[in-house]
Formats: structure tokens, C-alpha cells, sequence
DNA sequence: ACCGCACCCTGAGCGC
DNA sequence: TGCGCTCAGGGTGCGG
């Protein structure tokens, strides 16, 4: 679900929640390979801890403790970190949902997603990490240990340069798109940014990246940097399950030009926008603005 | 080194 | 109602 700005905002909003203030406990599901580190390590380990910062790599969020471990999480597709305070019928499935009374909706109770569980000793709200795809992840690192997932990071989206593009899309005869969805090129871009990005830039997401002139990669390198920034002014992409920590939705699925509006005219030359595959994602374009 | 693909998992929505 | 299918904002690991 969550790509760079989604991230982004659940780690200013969960920063104030996380950090500075002591684990009482923690509770989380059985051992699955959400965890990497196994459910009792961590319980063990973070018990009694203070974490002292919280700092967003690509799509990874990694708070980091007093003696200098790390917690790695990752949302992956339908990951959700929030307070026990948030409401949001997005934590229901959609038949819990229609059984409660309108007012009724959004109070939660941890379920079998609900696969971490910070309690605090402040008497603040818990901390939530729930995930039903369970393709999130969890992982400790011991202070000074480095990490592969980490360190084959690329530039962070939101400093991505023309040079950078174009330097990296030399020799590759892949598709533009999959370039841009490459995290060891460029971390935080996923699909429904990179959809947009080359929308705005007119460039169709199948072609090779190979064939990108210098000023192509300059106008697509603008875009993602512009698109990312403008989604985290609004809040985010909420489409299915994506929530702020706090419960509110995002907005920026309101400003959508091309991710799953296919068949929708195009807003700038009315066109039905189509979707095809492309790095087994898919993907959507405008076929008259795009080339 | 790079590429495409299978796979990890659960749920929603569709046509029949 | 139920079945079978497709789809979903993520990443890894494999063989070619």
C-alpha cells in the first residue's frame, strides 16, 4: 500500500508516539515471515526500552534505540502503524463494517492482523502495527550491524535528479517504470507514483529505459520529486487501507491523473486512460498525452 | 549484471 | 449463496 509519502507521514505522525517513552510490553502474533525477528526476540529486547528516534529510508521506517539498536518495520502492501486512539473504518473488513451502526464504526480492537503491540508505561495510547498481507516486515538490528535491505537503498525519491536517471538507464533494456519502481536506484517510488510521475513527465511507462533522452529523465525526475511532495501536503493516497496513525485518510487520491482510472476520460485531453502490464504491475497511462 | 517471473498472504469484487 | 477468477500501494529469490 504505502509508498514514500505515505511513509513519510506515518513517520511524523507516529514519531511523537513512539519515541521517548518507555515499553511496558509488547505483544504480536505467532512466528510467520512478517517477522524476521522472531515474535520472542523482540519482546524480549524491546521490553524496558526507550527508542530515541524515528527516520524514514525509502519505504522503511527505522527507529532507533538509546544503546543504538535498530527496529526495522516495513508496511509493504496493507500494512497499518497507528495509535489506539485512531478511528477509521479502514481497520475493518468490509463485512464488520456494514454489521455496526454508523456511529458505531471505526472503534477497533486488535485482531489476528494486529501483529505488534506497543503498550507503554505512560498511561498514552498503545502503539498498533497491523498487517493483513503480512507482507510487511519486522526486524532488530544490534547496534552497528548493518543490513543489506537498508544499504542497497538508492538516492531517496525526493532528491532524485535527471542525472541520476539517466546515468542509471544506461544499458538497461527494461521499462522505464520498472527503473523507477527499482529501490536500489531510486527508494520510495512505487506504482501509483510512478504512474503518475510519467504522466505528468508524457512519457509512456513501457518504454525502455534506454531509449530516455537526457531531458526526458530531467522532466521525470521533476515530476516524482513534485508528485511526492504535493501528496505528502495533502496527506497521502488513501485506496483501500492506508491511514495517517492518527485514523484520518489522505487526499491526494482525489488529485489522481492516471492510477486506476482506466477507461475514465483523461482530464487533459479526454481520452480513456488505459492500463496494460508492465514490470507485473499494473500500469496506467495516457495514451494521446504519453509517448 | 540484468531480466522476467513465481512466490509470499488475505480479502474484495466480479460474473456466472 | 457459493464458486472461481482477477486484482491489490510490497519485496525477495530463482533460473536463464
Amino acid at each position: 500500500m504505502p509508498e514514500l509519502p505515505e511513509v513519510e507521514i506515518t513517520r511524523r505522525t507516529i514519531e511523537p508516539l513512539l519515541v521517548g517513552r518507555e515499553i511496558a510490553d509488547v505483544k504480536t502474533t505467532a512466528p510467520s515471515y512478517f517477522f524476521i525477528t522472531p515474535p520472542d526476540v523482540l519482546k524480549k529486547r524491546l521490553r524496558g526500552e526507550a527508542l530515541v528516534g524515528l527516520e524514514r529510508k525509502g519505504k522503511y521506517l527505522v527507529a532507533e534505540g538509546k544503546d543504538g539498536f535498530r527496529l526495522l518495520l516495513h508496511l509493504g502492501m496493507t500494512g497499518q502503524l497507528f495509535s489506539s486512539h485512531a478511528r477509521s473504518v479502514r481497520l475493518l473488513s468490509s463485512t464488520a463494517r456494514s454489521s455496526l451502526a454508523p456511529e458505531e464504526q471505526g472503534a477497533f480492537e486488535p485482531d489476528r492482523h494486529t501483529h505488534l503491540q506497543f503498550k507503554f508505561c505512560d498511561d498514552g495510547p498503545d502503539v498498533f502495527f497491523r498487517d493483513v498481507r503480512k507482507f510487511g516486515k519486522v526486524m532488530l538490528l544490534a547496534p552497528g550491524e548493518q543490513n543489506e535491505r537498508l544499504d542497497r537503498l538508492g538516492d531517496d525519491a525526493l532528491d532524485v535528479t535527471g542525472e541520476k536517471l539517466f546515468g542509471a538507464s544506461r544499458k538497461r533494456k527494461t521499462a522505464i517504470k520498472a527503473l523507477l519502481l527499482d529501490q536500489s536506484v531510486i527508494a520510495g517510488v512505487g506504482n501509483i507514483y510512478a504512474d503518475e510521475a510519467l504522466f505528468y513527465a508524457g512519457v509512456r511507462p513501457g518504454r525502455r529505459a534506454l531509449g530516455m533522452t537526457r531531458r526526458e529523465c530531467e522532466g521525470i525526475a521533476t515530476e516524482i520529486r513534485r508528485v511526492l511532495k504535493r501528496s505528502i501536503e495533502t496527506g497521502g493516497s488513501s485506496i483501500s487501507d492506508y491511514i495517517a496513525p492518527d485514523g484520518t485518510d489522505g487526499a491526494y487520491q482525489d488529485e489522481r491523473r492516471v492510477y486506476a482510472r482506466t477507461g475514465e476520460a483523461c482530464y487533459e485531453c479526454h481520452s480513456p486512460i488505459r492500463r496494460k502490464l508492465v514490470a507485473q504491475r499494473g500500469t496506467h497511462y495516457c495514451p494521446q498525452c504519453q509517448s
